[in-house]
DNA sequence: ATGGTAGGACGCCTA
């Protein structure tokens, strides 16, 4: 029985609720986990997702700014909502779920963006990031017999040569910058957590998620990087049958700035 | 080399 799992960086789950359902009708992923939600827990729209079938629903959202989501068609638990460096902001929310006779551990992160100027020491929102993945090596790709750890969401970060349009262009532009990307890999490598997108379609092939609204044509330019990733623990990452970035969602009416990841996961 | 767009809330911050 398939398990599919897909993220998403909606950047306002309100207005763009029509693509959200859409998607959900079309795709029909197990799992969908949100970022930028930009909704307070109150106002969310979890009667739309229940109708859609989607009634399983653990949220972490504030007024106006950030907030994660995780809709199922499965029945979920939810495990913990961590507040990384202690400023109260909805970044991170993990439920546990069966995904077919297998118990998945599933994290949704929503990394800091980290400003415009990559230097810690004059840019306060830079420093947090680095210190925000920094604190996620606490997370780790935790399993056992029955059990793997799945993480996904916009971490922000496009770690290799291949995920960004241009590399050496890049070099210094925050996403890009080696203290993020060594940053990151080395979490990555030290949680024994698996780069599923990656395994799949190894480099030179590129990957984009992402493409700035301020291009004047996202497509004809193509300047798009990888800020969207689904990692695993080892003992799942075998069972990886497929992953799709559904590029033509950023061709969408009134689009997110990235677009739906989907996994799918087989157990034999 | 620079500035370009979008969302939330209605100033201007964040991405």
């Amino acid at each position: 029985m398939p398990f599919t799992v897909a993220t998403w960086n909606i950047n306002s789950v309100r207005l763009r609720l029509p693509l959200v359902t859409r998607f959900l009708a079309e795709f029909q992923p197990d799992v969908l986990c949100l970022q930028e939600t930009k909704c307070p827990d109150e106002l969310f729209p979890a009667e739309a997702f229940r109708a859609a079938g989607y009634g399983n629903i653990a949220i972490s959202g504030q007024k106006g700014y950030h907030g994660v989501a995780t809709l199922s068609r499965r029945p979920l638990e939810l495990v913990e909502k961590r507040d990384f460096c202690a400023k109260g902001d909805c970044r991170h929310l993990s439920v546990k779920l069966d995904a077919g006779g297998r118990k998945v551990l599933l994290h949704n992160f929503y990394v800091p963006a980290g400003g415009d100027e990559p230097d810690p020491a004059i840019n306060p929102k830079f420093r947090h990031k680095l210190d925000f993945v920094e604190e996620m090596r606490g997370i780790r790709g935790l399993h056992d017999g029955e059990s793997a750890s799945v993480l996904v969401g916009d971490l922000n970060i496009a770690p290799l040569e291949a995920d960004v349009w241009s590399h050496k262009q890049l070099l210094n532009v925050v996403s890009h910058t080696p203290v993020e990307t060594e940053g990151l890999e080395s979490m990555r490598l030290g949680g024994e957590w698996r780069d599923l997108m990656r395994e799949h379609t190894p480099p030179p092939e590129r990957i984009y998620t992402w493409w700035s609204y301020r291009a004047q044509d996202w497509a004809a330019s193509d300047r798009g990087r990888r800020l969207d990733h689904v990692w695993s623990s080892a003992n799942i990452a075998p069972d990886l049958k497929d992953i799709t970035v559904l590029r033509e969602a950023r061709g969408w009416e009134r689009p997110s700035d990235h677009v739906p990841v989907i996994a799918s996961f087989g157990f034999d």
